[in-house]
Formats: structure tokens, C-alpha cells, sequence
RNA sequence: GGCCCCAUCGUCUAGAGGCCUAGGACACCACCCUCUCAAGGUGGAGACACGGGUUCGAACCCCGUUGGGGCUGCCA
């Protein structure tokens, strides 16, 4: 039986990178039928803010990727740490060091090998109140089998005898990481390639807690260690790795602008592996059955915005046009969604988005009606309001540069054709085809062709030379209404403004 | 500096010695479709970093060079 775990650190909001790592261990937990764990790292209580962790289990649970069990805190596993280094301690496996950085970088400043000179080894300090340090071997070779990059090798003598304890008694990250996955029967570290360097110190610590686990200090068991794949970086058009500061890279950002979550976790699965041959765009089913940890990539991926976004447009228009509309229901009607306790876009940062329109305004079945124009014009929820606002606005939020282009440009010709619209509009037919007949028609006599004579129309009703077809859209606003617009629009026009 | 990792179109990738005249997707360009915008269709441009080996044969194996990246905290 596989165990796997996804073991981020709370210190800031869950990005990609993380969301990557977590659906890879998820992915091999799925595919050979084993256990995903969660494991919150919180030993860093300055850096540590409990509303990240619910800002990781809300982003996994929206991704699909619930743990298998209970979820683990380092916070809660003090008195566990506290026994194996105690234990790690009579078996001679580690010193105490009082050294301050600037002190090692005094002695250190030139030589060759920067890092720990070893300085306290025999200075036979006591524990109490000081960091303590692991001894590490001064030759040899601490051997990583990587599943993903293979056999590699790291020269002790390059490795110091790093800090494993801190001074206040807690254990750093190596130590931890390595004493939960003992205890929690860890067979997979599944990882950030950035975590490659520290693993050699892992494999030290692993096997010295093995042999204190033969020895009198009382501690568990002899565990056997488990396989490593160090997971290629995920980097930004600089090829640096994604970093939260710099990078836009928080999940829930994407969560609010509109991704789908199944879109979402198709295009993370294709950073640094792939489905083989041509296949892409691929459901969950496949993602399971083919993921294997060996067909991982080896070099860093770049997270493509144009890419996912395409993608989730595939998605998009493959929905069921009334699930497009409920699915939509965070962007149209966000009142309603939080007043039912639903996740609202904004919400978590204290600015929950508000569509243009008063909520009152907004018509689901007149939106159910233009929505099958909408999802194949948009990529992202988030564009979807912009798309309907007309319909639900009193008045359609004019462009200016729209305005100018289709009407100002050419005034009499434009008035002309509103003029003509209006006169047309009030006895034909109210349809989609009719209304295009008529508009033709119109435009013919005014020398235009449809493309041309539909934009000051456009423009007039919805306030945009972009949108939605056009007379469906007049369709399902109403006569009146329309006429209405065009109206003020040929009055805008003799009053001057905007010009 | 030291240790480690990496290297196919701009980007994500297919490719496990002959199937490669290197395939797909995004982005880009052109055309078609078309009431705008999209979507869709057709076509185009576009890569095995370089140099040595090994082999009858190398994008694939080995070595080196170059170039990128990671780590080098009492952060994780």
C-alpha cells in the first residue's frame, strides 16, 4: 500500500507550485490505489497564519483533492519531536553549538567550502538552550534514488553538520519532515525539485533515528526509507522559480477570475508530465490511469496563462448550457450565492466582486436565454457579466471610444440608420430573424452592408462595438427598450456629446 | 565559490537507437466562415544548445563545453 502527503508550510496564500505537488502526490496516491495525506508544516509559528491553512484545504477541495485521512499538524506532534531528539541526542548523533552566523562567516570568510566549520563538534556543550547540530560524515557518499532523475549522489564531505534543533528545543524543517514521514509510514516523497539538495540530510537523519530506534533510547522502530521524486520546478518567463511574492500565482485568484476546476487540474497535470502522444485535454479518468511518477519530466515547465485560459474556454463550451448558467450564478447573482453560504469570487480577500447591475435588475431567465451566445464568446466567468450587462443595466454602460468609432465617425450616416432602425423596429416582426432582415434592409437603403449597419445599432443598445450577436440580443431585450436606446442614442447625438 | 539538477518550435509537450522529411497543443501569421466579437475550419512560419565519441544507424546512450536553474538560514 502506497502512503503519500502533500506538506505545505502555511506561511503564505496556496500557490500552483504547491497545487502542482499536491495533485501529482494526489494523482499516484489515485493510480496505485494508496493513501494521500495532508500534513500542515506549522512548526514556523512567526511566519505561520491559520487563515492559510483554510486558504489550502479550501483551494484542494475545490481542486477535488481531499486527503484520505485526518489531517496531521506538526503543531500538535511536539512531544513526538521532543522523544526523538532525545533519542537522537544519547545516541551521539548530534552536538550543541552557541555559534552565531557571523561568527562561523568570520572563521569561514576564506575557505573554500563556506558553511559549518565544525567549530562545537568537541566542545562537548550542553543541550539546553542551544541549537543542536547533526554530525555529519566526513567522507563517503549519501546516495538519493530519485524515481523521476535516478541514481544521484552527494559527497558528504560538501554537506555540513546542519542545525536539526532549534535552540528553543523545536525541530527544524529536515528533522520534522523526516520524523512524520517515519511515523506516518511515508513509501513516496513526492516533492519540489528544490527540495532535492536537503534529501541527502533527510536519508542522515532517517538512519540515525533507526539506529537510536536499536539502541536504549526507547524510540520506535526501524522504518524502511521511502522512494523519492523530486517533481521538476514550476518558473516564470524568467525561468525563476515561481515565487508568491513576485509571482501571480495564487490559486484562488484563478478560482475567482473564472477557471473551471477540472480545467484547472488538467492543464497543472500537463506541467511536467503528459497523458502521451496528442492527448491534452483529458478527464480525470485518464489523468489517474496514466500518471506514473517515471514519465515525470526532468527539466522546469513554465505556467502558460494563454494556455489555460484556451483550455478552460474548451471546458466552458462543453458544459451543459444550464450548468454553464449555475455555474455562472458566483459572477451573476454573488448576493444570492454568499446569503446561501456558497463561495462568492473576492470574498476571501474582503472585496467580493459585484456584477455591474443593481441584483434586483438581473433576470435569470433572460440570462438562461442569451446564454448559450455568452459561453462560447467567453473563457472565464468573470468575462460573463461584462458580456449581459446591457440587458440588466437601465442604461447600457456607454464606450466612448465605441461611440466614436461606429457612431460619431459618421454622424449623418449614423443618424440616418438610427433613424431608419427606429422607424422599422416598431411594426416588424420582434425574432432574431426577422430583426436581421429588417436591419439589412435598413442598411441597404442607406447604402451600407449588415456589418456595417448593425455597429451604431449595436453600439446604441449595448453600449459596446462587441458583444453577443446582435439580434438576439435586441430579441431578448424587448421592443421598447430598444427603441428606447436608439432613440437616446440619436438624441445624444444632436445634443453634441461625445463628440 | 561549493554541491546538485536540467537542456526538442517563443511556451507546454510527443519521442524510450531505425516508425523523425521530428508529431500535437497554446501563442503568432494568412485565408475561409461570419451582423460585431468569439468559436470553428484550412494553410503557414517555427525546435532536437554546441562539440566529441559509441553504433551500420542517435533527438534518444556516453563524455565534455556552453547556457539556465536550485540549494548553500536556529525558513520550508
Amino acid at each position: 500500500m502506497t502512503r503519500v502527503r502533500f506538506a505545505p508550510s502555511p506561511t503564505g496564500y496556496f500557490h500552483v507550485g504547491s497545487a502542482r505537488t499536491a495533485l501529482f502526490n494526489w494523482l499516484f496516491a489515485r493510480h496505485t490505489g494508496g493513501v494521500f495525506l495532508l500534513r500542515i508544516e506549522d512548526t514556523d509559528v512567526e511566519r505561520n497564519r491559520e487563515e492559510h491553512v483554510d486558504g489550502i484545504i479550501s483551494a484542494m477541495a475545490w481542486l477535488g483533492m481531499a486527503p484520505d485521512e485526518a489531517i496531521e499538524r506538526q503543531s500538535a506532534r511536539t512531544e513526538r519531536y521532543r522523544v526523538a531528539i532525545d533519542a537522537l541526542w544519547e545516541a551521539g548523533f548530534l552536538y550543541a553549538c552557541d555559534c552565531t552566523r557571523d561568527e562561523v562567516e568570520a572563521r569561514t570568510a576564506d575557505r573554500a567550502t563556506p558553511g559549518y566549520d565544525g567549530y562545537c563538534r568537541a566542545r562537548g556543550l550542553a543541550r539546553e538552550g542551544r541549537a543542536l547540530r547533526y554530525r555529519t560524515p566526513d567522507d563517503g557518499v549519501t546516495v538519493v534514488e530519485d524515481l523521476i532523475r535516478g541514481r544521484i549522489e552527494f559527497p558528504n564531505r560538501a554537506m555540513e553538520d546542519f542545525v536539526a534543533v532549534r535552540s528553543d528545543g523545536k525541530p527544524l524543517f529536515v528533522l520534522a519532515n523526516v520524523i512524520d514521514d517515519r511515523d506516518m509510514q511515508i513509501t513516496h516523497v513526492v516533492r519540489g525539485e528544490d527540495l532535492l539538495p536537503t534529501t541527502p540530510k533527510g536519508i542522515l537523519l532517517w538512519r540515525a533515528l533507526d539506529e537510536a530506534a536499536e539502541g536504549e533510547a526507547g524510540w520506535g522502530e526501524v522504518t524502511p526509507l521511502p522512494a523519492w521524486a523530486h517533481l521538476p520546478m514550476l518558473v516564470n518567463e524568467q525561468g525563476k522559480k515561481l515565487s508568491k511574492r513576485r509571482d501571480p500565482v495564487a490559486v484562488e485568484l484563478y478560482r475567482e477570475q473564472g477557471y473551471l476546476p477540472e480545467a484547472f487540474r488538467n492543464y497543472l497535470a500537463l506541467l511536467g508530465w503528459s497523458p502521451g502522444g496528442d492527448r491534452e485535454k483529458v478527464g480525470l479518468d485518464v489523468l489517474v490511469a496514466e500518471f506514473r511518477l517515471e514519465d515525470v519530466h526532468h527539466a522546469p515547465a513554465r505556467f502558460d496563462v494563454q494556455k489555460l485560459a484556451h483550455l478552460n474556454g474548451e471546458y466552458l463550451r462543453e458544459l451543459p448550457v444550464d450548468e454553464f448558467v449555475a455555474r455562472s450564478r458566483p459572477w451573476t447573482v454573488p448576493e444570492e450565492e454568499a446569503a446561501a453560504g456558497r463561495w462568492v469570487p473576492g470574498a476571501a480577500a474582503g472585496a467580493p466582486f459585484r456584477p455591474p447591475w443593481p441584483p434586483e435588475r438581473f433576470d435569470e431567465a433572460v440570462f438562461v436565454r442569451m446564454a448559450p451566445l455568452v459561453q462560447e464568446r467567453v473563457t472565464r466567468f468573470e468575462e460573463v457579466p461584462g458580456m449581459v450587462d446591457f440587458l440588466f443595466l437601465a442604461d447600457p454602460e456607454l464606450d466612448e471610444r465605441s461611440w466614436q468609432k461606429a457612431i460619431a465617425a459618421d454622424a449623418d450616416g449614423a443618424r440616418a440608420l438610427l433613424e431608419g432602425a427606429i422607424a422599422a423596429y416598431q411594426g416588424c416582426e420582434w425574432a432574431p430573424d426577422d430583426l436581421k432582415a429588417v436591419t439589412l434592409a435598413v442598411g441597404e437603403s442607406a447604402g451600407r452592408k449588415l456589418a456595417k449597419a448593425q455597429a451604431p445599432i449595436r453600439v446604441a443598445v449595448t453600449g459596446r462595438t462587441v458583444g453577443p450577436p446582435l439580434f438576439e440580443s435586441l430579441a431578448v431585450l424587448g421592443r421598447a427598450e430598444v427603441v428606447r436606446r436608439l432613440a437616446a442614442a440619436v438624441e445624444r447625438l444632436s445634443a453634441g456629446t461625445g463628440s
